[in-house]
RNA sequence: GGCCCCUUCGUCUAGCGGUCAGGACACCGGCCUCUCACGCCGGUAACAGGGGUUCGAGUCCCCUAGGGGUCACCA
């Protein structure tokens, strides 16, 4: 969308913040879509933060994939990536401030301790928590390894004030004292995405559902750190087929491997977004009319369940109206994937070829395998379709035909289909009975475009030369 | 298990007190047709259950059931 001059960007500002310790799968996506789209409607910023944290998981190989991701799916974040791990500073200073308001506390409990005691209240069939045993223990031994803990309050409760949940409400007595600092000096989730949050002044944290339950603990540390807290929109999930978390168990997760996979960017962000949002009856959105239309009111709170089906017909239709130039260059990069050289058909040629199967692709791969026998030299016949119609009977009509084929002028689809005709008339039979063996001794195959067209495309020679091999290959 | 969220065709959804409960994918017919598609026409199919509130409930409230999430020195 142009972005309008005269249009002050407004205070909006959200942000998606991945950790790098997967790819970006459908279920994130959707999320960082929501967002942007959030903030586009708004005019408000866009903000791209990793969450790497996590020394064990993090790795760059996931950070350079998630960018990658994101530039496919063609999503440009006005802010951003920042990173955690370079934010350290902000972080600890946050940590020396709660310890010295006396928010926090240095607790030398060994996660083994406290494992115990969240056994022990398990036990007695209370909230398995911490039990709050280095609260006050201020004086501290020197070389005792300590983490830092957020006290939280045991009674009372902590309301979180949702856009589509509404106010939900949390008994403080469920909440623990959480951890922000490890004893190895790595801050936590909960506590950095608060303190992110504030120093980015997001207004609006629109993110998982499952992150409602986590999100009590981060008020927790807003109101330690005496901020106010942004706007809350936790979103429904995607589940799989078998109305579970979407996982590696249900396939193609990720949103590079769907690129691998032939779908567009413009038709996965349009199903997608269609997941939980929906504007009256329409399906088909370019960006510029979700970004006119969105609103996190429209947003359906019950989870969605992901299908690929209604993916499919999305990127066929996307396909069907795509530009010519990008589906030729989508074949040339899929045929040189394969070894085969696009350009023994001319440009203007593979043009056509694309316009004939765009209508046959439910996505880019399909496209190119079913272009392939245009680009072989030596097509392989499937034995199925050519011992039932490359017959004796059969290769007398093809002969017939190879013949006028060769006195045509141009060879246009329409001069094709006269030379079929002559054919016909002469002997009496209808289209099908010449199409199918023609086809079958052309594409290998029983399924291509229009017989005309397809001769057509493949040009003279080659045509030629794969009727008389396939008439060769019968009078053997 | 505690806490939290959710519940309209198989699936995505429209609906925001009065509709023959609409659309889309998928599926099933039919038309078109040289195969496969595309396109066009038509069809099957839903308010989880039970209580209320109301003249009237898919729409509001409660309960039950089911599904999901979350309870870490993971994010």
């Amino acid at each position: 969308m142009i972005k309008d001059k005269f249009l002050m960007t407004s205070d909006i500002r959200v942000r998606f913040a991945p950790s790098n310790t997967g790819h970006l799968h459908i279920g994130g996506a959707r999320t960082a879509l929501f967002n942007w789209f959030f903030a586009k409607h708004h005019a408000g910023t866009a903000i791209l933060r990793i969450e790497d944290t996590d020394r064990q998981r993090s790795t760059e190989e996931y950070y350079d994939a998630i960018l990658e991701a994101f530039e496919w799916l063609g999503l440009e974040w006005d802010e951003g990536p920042y990173r955690q791990s370079n934010r350290m500073d902000l972080y600890q200073e946050a940590a020396e401030k709660l310890l010295s308001s006396g928010a926090a506390f240095r607790c030398t409990c060994t996660p083994e301790e406290v494992n115990a005691m969240r056994e022990r209240a398990r036990a007695k069939g209370k909230t398995p928590k911490y039990d709050g045993t280095c609260r006050d223990r201020y004086e501290k031994e020197p070389n005792v390894p300590f983490c830092l803990r957020l006290r939280a309050a045991d009674t009372g409760e902590t309301i979180v004030d949702d856009i589509l949940a509404g106010e939900v409400v949390f008994e403080n007595s469920q909440l623990d004292d959480m951890v922000i600092v490890r004893t190895d000096g790595m801050p936590t989730y909960n506590f950095c995405v608060a303190v992110d949050d504030i120093d980015m002044r997001i207004s609006h944290v629109i993110r998982g559902n499952d992150h409602l339950s986590n999100t009590p603990k981060q008020v927790l540390v807003y109101q330690a750190l005496q901020e106010a807290t942004p706007k809350f929109a936790h979103i429904s999930m995607i589940l799989g087929s078998d109305k579970k978390r979407l996982s590696k168990r249900h396939g193609a997760d990720s949103v590079l491997e769907y690129k691998e996979r032939g779908f567009l960017p413009e038709a996965l962000i349009n199903y997608l977004v269609r997941l939980g949002w929906s504007h009256g009856d329409q399906e088909i959105f370019s960006k510029d009319e979700i970004i006119a239309n969105f609103a996190l009111e429209n947003l359906n709170r019950s989870a969605a369940i992901f299908n690929p089906e209604k993916l499919l017909w999305l990127n066929q239709e996307y396909i069907k109206s795509a530009d010519g130039g990008f589906l030729v260059d989508s074949l040339d990069a899929g045929l040189r994937k394969q070894g085969l050289p696009p350009d023994v058909l001319s440009r203007k040629t593979r043009e056509g070829i694309v316009d004939e199967l765009r209508t046959r692709s439910s996505t880019l791969v399909d496209m190119i395998e079913g272009a392939r026998f245009f680009f072989e030299d030596d097509i392989e016949l499937d034995e199925k379709a050519a011992s039932k119609f490359l017959t004796s009977e059969s290769s007398e009509l093809m002969l017939k035909l190879r013949n006028e084929l060769n006195k045509i002028d141009a060879f246009s689809s329409e001069n094709v289909k006269s030379a079929f005709h002559r054919v016909m008339d002469e002997e009496a039979v209808k289209l099908g009975k010449l199409a199918q063996p023609v086809r079958v001794a052309i594409t290998g195959g029983t399924i291509s475009p229009g017989i005309f067209e397809t001769l057509s495309l493949l040009g003279r020679d080659r045509s030629l030369y794969r009727l008389d091999a396939a008439l060769g290959r019968v009078n053997q």
